[in-house]
RNA sequence: GGAGGUGUCGCCUAGUGGCCUAUGGCGCCCGCCUGCUAAGCGGGUUGAGGGUUACCCCCUCUCGCGGGUUCAAAUCCCGCCACCUCCGCCA
């Protein structure tokens, strides 16, 4: 949610921004008419309450005759009272529907426009280049038996996989490299619940028009997520941080689901996009002025991952049409797929300011007078394993199909240097 | 799933219809005192919203959540949620 402050003081601001994501400042309208009402709504039943607690303090003292008096007057008040207490909260809900539909405000440095408007930042590495004809990642993991994609399509259907073999060592050592960088780095090691409430979801921003994309279990208020970001939001929802405590960090593994409706046609080969898949994500809380700062440092944190992988990336810096809901600023690190002679999203990582913290009531006490204030939340991949199992068997395979083990990588994988192809 | 119990401010706690405008302690903040430290003394300390706005100030809401009874609810009634104990089931 936006600060209902920049509405009320500077709404041309707000239609500035939804101009800057290509959206529509109707809302920013709506939202100010909404605000009037709720407004006049809140002092009528502030005014009537008063009046009613004032007749009952007189009540509580008053005897015989003068009570009784007293108590007719205040029996048609109680019901006035009531029409009043409803009007306000009705008020209040419409109010609050509109300022929910207002996206974050995209940062003064973000490009405008839409997905092809983003900016690159920096390209590192080269591209890998071959001497034989390479293979992509489908074949590559049927001759290592690391990925069975016909199976997973048997048992569970399109866009399903098993990592079986090397492959879920892949997986299992990927993780526990991740997890180990991520430790060294000062963040609590956390392995969240995947089925949430619908706060979780509404308050990380994940359910207005993002729902279409969101699995909801049936007969249960309950889904599950596509990112730990939304269990790791929602991990200090209604609570009130010691300032000193800051920031928080936190490395999630988990599964994520996602439907990617609306996405038919798009990567139907191997498993770029699939409905599952498992992921490390680092979450942070920290102050407003320090998130700038705090976002840069993720980003180092998934540079430094991916050259641990001996891949050739980019970064960008995505426009502001692009962002998601919460999102007021988001880099995107990409890595180079050979077979695919262009880059594709590796990491993500994203500023959501205030945002999604009003939402989910995540503030922080400061001292020197300065109270209670919304926290900043951020949130950043750190490995999302079927892509970067892709990267990496593309991008290091030789000519035998077998697939070089980036040294970092090797203490994780028994040592092993090379994956070699297996027979039938 | 069944039975019983509990839910009050960051933590613990008093409070069985009307000066509850919620008690006390711990913690925290400010000040005083004190060679240092500790202790002591005094004051402050739930959060949200509205009016007014430089500040002060005034008002409303907030006792797990939502309804109800009543002129009036932390307090009485109903539903839900969470936690604890026991039983059942289960990796």
């Amino acid at each position: 949610m936006i600060d209902p402050r920049l509405l009320r003081d500077d709404p041309d601001r707000l239609r500035a921004a939804q101009a800057k994501r290509g959206l529509s400042a109707d809302v920013v309208d709506e939202a100010q008419a909404a605000d009037e009402r709720r407004r006049s709504a809140i002092v009528e039943f502030e005014r009537l309450r008063g009046e009613q607690k004032g007749l009952g303090r007189q009540i509580s003292r008053a005897t015989g005759e003068e009570r009784q008096a007293l108590l007719d007057r205040t029996k048609t008040l109680a019901a006035e009272v009531r029409t009043a207490e409803s009007a306000q909260a009705e008020a209040e809900a419409a109010y609050r529907a509109c300022l929910m539909r207002i996206p974050n405000p995209a940062a003064e440095a973000a490009p405008a426009g839409g997905e092809d408007d983003y900016v690159v930042l920096e390209e590192v590495g080269t591209p890998a280049t071959f001497d034989f004809e390479p293979r992509d990642h489908v074949e590559l993991g049927r001759m290592l038996g690391a990925i069975d994609i016909d199976r997973g399509a048997k048992v569970s259907g399109a866009r399903f996989y098993y990592l079986t073999g090397v492959g879920a060592d892949l997986e299992l050592a990927l993780v526990t490299m991740a997890m180990d960088q991520a430790r060294a780095a000062g963040f609590t090691p956390m392995i969240p619940p995947t089925l949430v409430k619908p706060r979780a979801m509404e308050g990380t921003g994940f359910l207005g028009q993002a729902a279409d994309d969101v699995y909801r279990v049936e007969g249960e208020d309950l889904y599950l997520v596509g990112t730990s970001e939304v269990p790791l939001a929602a991990y200090h929802s209604d609570e009130i941080l010691d300032a000193r405590t800051l920031p928080r960090r936190y490395a999630a593994f988990s599964p994520c689901f996602r439907k990617e409706a609306g996405s038919y046609g798009k990567d139907t080969r191997g498993i770029i996009r699939v409905h599952w898949f498992d992921k490390v994500e680092m979450f942070s809380y920290t102050t407003l002025e320090e998130s700038e700062a705090e976002h840069q440092w993720l980003l180092g944190q998934e540079r430094a991952w991916l050259d641990k992988l001996e891949l050739a990336y980019r970064v960008i810096d995505t426009a502001a049409g692009d962002l998601g809901l919460s999102a007021q600023r988001k880099f995107d690190c990409e890595a180079w797929i050979p077979t695919q002679g262009r880059y594709r999203e590796l990491t993500s990582t994203s500023n959501c300011t205030d945002f999604q913290a009003r939402r989910l009531d995540i503030r922080g006490r400061f001292p020197d007078g300065v109270g209670v204030q919304p926290l900043a939340t951020l949130n950043g991949t750190l490995v999302a394993i079927p892509r970067t199992i892709v990267a990496i068997l593309e991008t290091h395979q030789q000519a035998d199909g077998s697939v070089r083990v980036p040294s970092a990588l090797q203490p994780y994988l028994q040592g092993r240097e090379v994956l070699e192809p297996v027979v039938g």
